[in-house]
DNA sequence: ATGCACTCCTGAACGC
DNA sequence: TGCGTTCAGGAGTGCA
């Protein structure tokens, strides 16, 4: 579930919590995530103090003053529980600073935690395939025309795909999609120039007012604070299946593309 | 190179 | 009430 708004409000949420702070222990209590934690993740993290987060694309950056990257990825179901009382199943790792102490929490395992030498985004190799950050001028419709050149696959299945722009999953790529009027399904490759520069724009507007309200919490997401954010509620298709269109008043359709749920207005979308 | 089905995992929701 | 089934989906893998 979580996308580029809900690892943006995560991050955005444990910067004033871990700023400056030194790692005084990590236990990691289940390694088998979606990839193994490394091994040596608690030595190389312990004694550390913590001076940079940030994000990139659905990956969390916390960088420490030895020169090594925490990179994290939520999966669907991850969270960080702050301060818990009492650890629960499925509080794989936990990392214990001078004021707090926080649990990766990922039932379905689907997240992941690495350590990367480095420190900028760009030189992770981790993060090294992936496309430009949607809200960064460099993500425009001459991006999507050149990546939709020629390509017979649905401009749905480009959005998701985070080699040609990164951060954008199942939910944000219906949103935007409505928002352009484009047919999900429609083939990239034949999509005017003009159309893909307004899909760039719709993009940029739904993720920048997602992440003003602290993301989507449809069933895990929730900040590091607890609080849940509320985007759901300004959903225009995803999950409405049968309701009103907001553009024409007509149904809003659901519909299985590539194995993935979509929504869709079949007459504002073309 | 491209497209696409399959796979991992668990809990919630649903149907009988 | 209780059981079994379906669904949710990020992203890597493997095949056509």
């Amino acid at each position: 579930m979580p996308e580029l708004p809900e690892v943006e409000t995560v991050v955005r949420g444990l910067r004033p919590l871990l700023l400056g702070q030194r790692i005084a222990q990590v236990e990691v209590r289940r390694g088998d995530l979606r990839w193994p934690v490394p091994a040596d993740l608690a030595d190389r993290l312990a004694g550390a103090r913590i001076i940079a987060l940030g994000r990139r694309a659905k990956y969390g950056l916390i960088s420490t003053d030895r020169g090594d990257t925490l990179v994290f990825h939520l999966g669907m179901s991850g969270r960080f529980r702050l301060d818990p009382d009492r650890l629960l199943p499925h509080d794989h790792v936990v990392i214990s600073a001078s004021g707090h102490r926080l649990a990766f929490h990922d039932p379905r395992r689907f997240g992941s935690l690495h350590l990367v030498a480095g420190r900028a985004a760009s030189a992770l190799p981790l993060l090294a395939g992936l496309g430009p950050e949607p809200l960064d001028a460099a993500f425009d419709g001459a991006v999507l025309a050149r990546a939709a050149a020629g390509r017979t696959a649905p401009i749905k299945s480009l959005l998701l795909d985070q080699r040609v722009v990164a951060g954008i999953g199942n939910i944000y790529a219906s949103e935007a999609l409505f928002r352009a009027g484009i047919a999900p399904a429609r083939a990239a490759g034949r999509i005017a120039g003009q159309r893909l520069a307004r899909l760039a724009d719709a993009v940029k507007a739904v993720l920048a007012e997602a992440i003003a309200a602290g993301g989507s919490s449809l069933r895990d997401h929730v900040a590091v604070s607890g609080e849940l954010g509320t985007f759901q509620h300004q959903f225009r298709v995803y999950g409405r299946e049968g309701e009103a269109c907001p553009g024409c008043g007509g149904q809003i359709a659901r519909f299985v593309l590539q194995s993935r749920a979509t929504y869709a207005c079949r007459r504002c979308q073309r």
